[in-house]
RNA sequence: GGGCGAUUGGCGCAGCGGGAGCGCAGCACCCUUACAAGGUGAAGGUCGCAGGUUCAAAUCCUGCAUCGCCCACCA
C-alpha cells in the first residue's frame, strides 16, 4: 500500500472514476415494481451555456441528495438534458451569422432554423460533459431536450388542450416588447431598474382658450410618445380642469386636435394632474383610451424606430426621436420645465435592452384558473418549499396572477400549432400539420409565431417521463421527489411547473418538495457574471481544488440565507480535506497486516467513544439531509473526520497498533470507523471517497463495486454504539492532553523532552480512572510515567494544569520562569472569578431557582462547584509561588 | 408603496433562549515514520443601535440605521 502517494491528486483520480461509474451502469435506474423510487429532474441548461456558479452550486445539491438515496437503497433516476432556449439560442446563431455579414432573413426561416439545430449538435452536449466533470449522477442514458420530437407533443397536446378549454386565447394588448429582440416577452422576463430620467413638462395649447387659459401643461417621462397622443385626461374632481374637459388641444409637432377627458385612473398632485394619454404606448393609456373611446396610434415600429404615424420623425430611433421632439418643443416654446425624476425602466432579460410597452396581437394564457390548485398544492403541504419562507413570495405572486403572454416573435422554437384559412375565416389548433381547411377546403397556414420557452420548460417534470404518450416510467416516477433552483425562476419556471403539472397529471403535483438555494454573489456582493467579469467559472475552480474540492468548498456554505457569498477560501479548506481523508486512509491502509476482517470489537474507551461519536455524527447526517441542511451536514462531516477521527482516534491508535494484544482491534474499528465515514462522505466528495474505498478491505458482507451504491449507513443500528460515559470520559482527556501541550508549548519544550507527571485526584473512583485511561493518552501529550492518587504532592518547580477538574502538576526542573507562571495564573485567576462571580449571582436568584428548568439549574451548580475549586488550586499555587 | 433577507473576532461565515464557535489570514513552536494542502499552542469579539419580554437574550418582540434582493399599471 505504500505506493499510494501522500497528496491527493484529483486530475488522476476522477477521470478513470467516473469512467468507472459510467461503465458500471449506475448512473441508470430500471423500475422496480413495489419500491418507491426517488426521482429527481434537473433544472434544464439552456443548449447555448456553460457552467456557472449556479449551476456548480444547484447540480452539487441535487447530487448530494440523489447520491444518497441512491445509497439508501431506493430505484434513483435523475433527469439530464438541455433547454432550447428560444431567445437565447436564436440570438446565438444570429451573432454568428452577423460575424458573416448575414441575418436571419438572409437565410430564411427553415434555413435558421436549421442553422440553430447545427448549434445544438456542436455546443449542446458541452454543458453536459461539464455536469460530468462535476461528478453529477444524472442517468446520460436518457438525455432529453426541450425540441424532441415527443417533447414537441407534449408542447403540442397542452397548448390544445388550454386552446380548446378557452384558456388559451389571442389578443390586442400592450406587452413588453424587446426592439433588439423583436419579440414580445411576458412580464416576468423584463427586470425593472430604477434609472435617472427626466419629467418633461410640455404646453399642449388649447384649440380654443377660454378664460385667459390658452394651453394645459402635461408631463412625461417619455416625450417621445406624444407623437400617438389621442387625448389628454384629468381627474374628474380637479377644479383646476374641470372646465376643459371635454375641450380639445392641438397636439404639438403633430398639429393633431385631441380631446380632453375626465379619469379616475389621473392622479392630482403628480406632475401637473394633467396626463398625456399614449393607448398604443403604455398599459394605463391603454385603459383610459378604452374608455374614453380614444383612438390607438403605434407610433414605434418593431425595430424602435418612429413609424410612418410619427410624422417628421419617421424613421428615427426612439432615442433620436426623444432628443428632436425635446429640442423642437423647446424651440417653440412649448418646453416648459424639466425635472430630474427617478423611474423605474423595464430591461429585456435577456440582452438587457430597454423594452417598449407595444401595441400587438399576441397569445396569452388565462392563468387563475390553473393558478388556483396551485396555490392549494403549497398551502396544504403537498408541496413544500425549503427554506418555508419562500411559500409566501409564491402565494402573493399566484395570487395576484395576470395573464401570461406566451407568444414570440422568433423562429427558433415550438411554432404556435394554430392554422387560419384566410378563404373562410376558419381558425384552430391541431396536433398534426394541417394542409387543407377543414371547413372550405382551402389552403391554410400556419401561425408564424413561436411559444415563450418557459411554456415548453414547464411541461419537464413530466415531458421527460414520456407523456403524452404511455411510458411506464411515468407512472412510476411521477411526481418526482424534491426540485432544486435557483430562486430567480420561481415564477418563470417552478409555479409554471406545479400549476401546469396539476393541470396534466390530474391534479398531482409535479414534486414533493423545492429547494431554493441562495444566489452566489462575488466577494464584493456583486452577482456572478461572465459578461461583467464578475464572475468565477467552476472549471477552474475544478482544475485548482478538484471536483470534490468544490463541491465541499460549496455545500459548505449553503445556509439558509438568500445570498451566498462565494468564498474560495472554503474551496481551500476543502481541497485540504480532501487530503486529509486520502491521507488518513493512507494511514489506515498502510497499518494493515495482519487484518482480519470482522465487525468491530471495542476494547478501549477510545473505541467506544469513536463509535458514539459515529453514531452521533450519522443521525446528524441523515437528519440534516432529511431538511436540507447541508451547510450544517458538511460541517459535522468535516468536524468528525478531522477533529475527531484524525486528530485523536487515529493518533491514539499509533500506539496501539504496535501492541500485539491491541492491535487486531483497533485495526477492525479504524477499518469501521474510515468505512462508514466514506459512506457518509461520498455525496458530498464522490470521486476521493470512491477511490479510497475500493481500496479499504470489506467487513465480511458481500461488497458492492461500487461506494455509489453501497449500503446508507443505518443511523439505527448504530444508535447502540451511542456511549455518554465514553465521550465524557474522552473530553476529560483531550483537556488534560491539551493542558499539558500547552505548559510544552509556553516553555518550549521539544518533542524529545518526555514529561513525567502527577495527577491529584479527589478520590479513588478518580484514581482508578486515570490509571486506567491516561495510559492510551499519555503519548499524545509526550508524558512517559505517571502518578496519580488524592494525596499527591506537587512536586517542586511543577507547573499546573487544571482541566476539567483534574489538577495536573508537570515537574519542570530548573525550567519553569515562575514570573511568567505567576502571571499566567493570575490571568486564569481573573477569568475563572469572572465567570465565578456570573454564575454564582445567577444561582442566588430566587427566580432563576424557582423557574428554570432542574437540570439547567443542576448544571450551573456543578460548574460553578468545579469554578470554585479551581479558584482555590489558582490561589494555593499562586501562593506557593510568590512566597 | 409593499414584502423579504443580512448586520457575530482582520476577512468569509455558523450558532438562533441557558458556559461566544468554525474556516482563512496573522503570531509562537514543530519537517513527531498518514498528511507542511500538516501538527501543537497562544492571541483576537460589550454578537449594528435603542427599547421591551424573560429567572436568563447573539438567540424572542418592537422601533431605528446600513447594505442587498423581490414585488407593484411611480404620467
Amino acid at each position: 500500500m505504500t505506493e499510494i502517494p501522500s497528496t491527493y491528486d484529483p486530475k488522476v483520480v476522477e477521470g478513470p472514476v467516473f469512467t468507472s461509474w459510467m461503465t458500471g451502469g449506475y448512473f441508470g435506474c430500471e423500475i422496480v415494481e413495489g419500491v418507491r423510487p426517488y426521482a429527481v429532474v434537473i433544472p434544464p441548461p439552456n443548449v447555448t451555456g456553460s457552467l456557472h456558479m449556479g449551476h456548480a452550486l444547484n447540480n452539487t445539491i441535487q447530487d448530494v441528495v440523489v447520491r444518497r438515496q441512491r445509497m439508501l437503497g431506493r430505484p434513483t433516476r435523475w433527469v439530464v438534458g438541455t433547454d432550447h432556449a428560444g431567445i437565447a439560442t436564436q440570438n446565438k446563431v444570429e451573432q454568428k451569422l452577423a460575424r458573416e455579414g448575414k441575418d436571419r432573413h438572409d437565410l430564411g426561416r427553415d434555413a435558421f432554423v436549421e442553422a440553430c439545430w447545427e448549434w445544438r449538435r456542436e455546443h449542446g452536449s458541452i454543458i453536459i460533459e461539464q455536469l460530468k466533470r462535476m461528478g453529477c449522477s444524472c442517468d446520460y442514458s436518457d438525455e432529453w431536450f426541450t425540441m424532441d420530437e415527443s417533447y414537441q407533443r407534449a408542447v403540442r397536446r397542452v397548448f390544445i388542450d388550454w386552446f380548446e378549454q378557452g384558456l388559451i386565447y389571442r389578443g390586442k394588448r400592450i406587452i413588453n416588447w424587446c426592439p433588439r429582440c423583436t419579440t414580445a416577452l411576458s412580464d416576468i422576463e423584463v427586470e425593472h431598474e430604477d434609472l435617472d430620467g427626466h419629467l418633461w413638462h410640455i404646453r399642449y395649447p388649447l384649440a380654443s382658450p377660454s378664460g385667459g387659459i390658452d394651453h394645459v401643461v402635461v408631463a412625461t417621462t417619455r416625450p417621445e410618445t406624444m407623437l400617438g397622443d389621442t387625448c389628454v385626461a384629468v381627474h374628474p374632481d380637479d377644479d383646476r380642469y374641470r372646465e376643459f374637459v371635454g375641450a380639445t388641444v392641438v397636439l404639438p409637432l403633430m398639429e393633431r386636435e385631441i380631446p380632453i377627458v375626465a379619469d379616475d385612473y389621473v392622479d392630482p398632485s403628480f406632475g401637473t394632474g394633467a396626463v398625456k394619454v399614449t393607448p398604443a404606448h403604455d398599459p394605463n393609456d391603454f385603459e383610459i383610451g378604452e374608455r374614453h373611446d380614444c383612438p390607438k396610434v403605434n407610433v414605434l415600429e418593431a425595430d424602435g424606430t418612429v413609424s410612418a404615424q410619427g410624422g417628421a420623425y419617421a424613421g428615427l430611433d426612439r432615442y433620436e426621436a426623444r432628443r428632436r421632439i425635446v429640442a423642437d418643443l423647446d424651440e417653440a416654446g412649448l418646453l416648459v420645465r424639466i425635472d430630474d425624476h427617478v423611474h423605474s425602466v423595464g430591461h429585456c432579460y435577456r440582452c438587457h435592452t430597454v423594452v417598449e410597452p407595444w401595441l400587438s396581437d399576441q397569445w396569452f394564457v388565462d392563468m387563475q384558473p390553473l393558478a388556483a390548485p396551485a396555490i392549494e398544492a403549497v398551502r396544504d403541504g403537498r408541496v413544500t418549499f425549503h427554506p418555508k419562507r419562500w411559500e409566501n413570495i409564491y402565494f402573493h405572486w399566484m395570487e395576484n396572477i395576470r395573464d401570461w403572454c406566451i407568444s414570440r416573435q422568433l423562429w427558433w422554437g415550438h411554432r404556435i400549432p394554430v392554422f387560419y384559412c384566410d378563404g373562410c375565416g376558419w381558425i384552430g389548433a391541431s396536433m398534426e400539420d394541417r394542409e387543407a381547411c377543414p371547413a372550405c377546403g382551402g389552403g391554410v397556414r400556419q401561425d408564424e409565431d413561436v411559444l415563450d420557452t418557459w411554456f415548453s420548460s414547464q411541461l419537464w417534470p413530466f415531458a421527460t417521463f414520456g407523456w403524452p404518450g404511455d411510458d411506464p416510467r411515468l407512472d412510476y416516477f411521477y411526481p418526482t421527489s424534491m426540485l432544486s433552483t435557483a430562486r430567480d425562476i420561481l415564477f418563470l419556471w417552478v409555479a409554471r411547473m406545479i400549476m401546469s403539472g396539476m393541470y396534466c397529471m390530474d391534479g398531482a403535483i409535479p414534486f414533493d418538495d423545492v429547494i431554493i438555494h441562495p444566489t452566489v454573489f462575488n466577494a464584493e456582493g456583486r452577482r456572478m457574471s461572465k459578461s461583467l467579469g464578475t464572475g468565477v467559472d467552476p472549471l477552474d475552480l475544478m482544475e485548482h481544488y478538484g471536483a470534490d474540492g468544490m463541491r465541499f468548498g460549496l455545500m459548505l456554505q449553503v445556509t439558509g440565507a438568500q445570498d451566498l457569498k462565494f468564498s474560495e477560501e472554503k474551496l481551500v479548506s476543502s481541497r485540504n480535506f480532501a487530503n486529509k481523508i486520502w491521507n488518513a486512509s493512507r494511514f489506515v491502509l498502510m497499518n494493515l497486516d495482519g487484518y482480519v476482517a470482522g465487525a468491530p470489537d471495542p476494547r478501549t474507551v477510545a473505541d467506544r467513544w469513536i463509535l458514539s461519536r459515529l453514531a452521533n455524527l450519522t443521525a446528524r447526517v441523515d437528519e440534516g439531509m432529511e431538511t436540507y441542511e447541508f451547510g450544517e451536514v458538511s460541517r459535522a462531516l468535516y468536524d468528525f473526520f478531522w477533529s475527531e477521527y484524525c486528530d485523536w482516534y487515529i493518533e491514539l491508535a499509533k500506539g496501539r497498533l504496535t501492541d500485539p494484544d491491541q492491535r487486531a482491534s483497533v485495526q477492525r474499528v479504524l477499518v469501521f470507523v474510515l468505512d462508514q465515514a466514506l459512506r457518509l462522505l461520498h455525496p458530498f466528495m464522490p470521486f476521493v471517497t470512491e477511490a479510497i474505498w475500493r481500496e479499504v478491505p470489506h467487513l465480511g458482507e458481500e461488497r458492492a463495486a461500487s461506494l455509489m451504491v453501497a449500503a446508507w449507513p443505518d443511523a439505527a443500528a448504530l444508535a447502540g454504539c451511542a456511549d455518554e460515559g465514553a465521550e465524557r470520559s474522552i473530553e476529560r482527556l483531550i483537556d488534560v492532553v491539551s493542558g499539558i501541550r500547552a505548559v510544552r508549548a509556553r516553555y518550549q519544550l521539544p518533542p524529545k523532552q518526555r514529561l513525567s507527571v502527577v495527577f491529584r485526584t479527589v478520590g479513588d473512583a478518580e484514581t482508578n480512572w486515570v490509571e486506567n485511561e491516561f495510559t492510551e493518552m499519555s503519548r499524545l501529550a509526550g508524558v512517559d510515567e505517571f502518578v496519580a492518587g488524592t494525596s499527591a504532592a506537587k512536586p517542586p518547580h511543577s507547573a499546573t494544569v487544571l482541566a476539567s477538574g483534574l489538577e495536573v502538576y508537570v515537574p519542570l526542573e530548573g525550567i519553569v520562569d515562575f514570573e511568567a507562571e505567576a502571571a499566567r495564573l493570575r490571568r486564569e485567576q481573573d477569568k475563572v472569578a469572572a465567570e465565578h462571580e456570573k454564575l454564582t449571582r445567577k444561582l442566588g436568584n430566587e427566580g432563576f431557582l424557582s423557574k428554570a428548568a432542574p437540570e439547567i439549574i443542576a448544571k450551573d451548580r456543578a460548574r460553578a462547584a468545579e469554578l470554585a475549586e479551581t479558584l482555590e488550586v489558582i490561589e494555593a499555587q499562586l501562593a506557593e509561588l510568590e512566597s
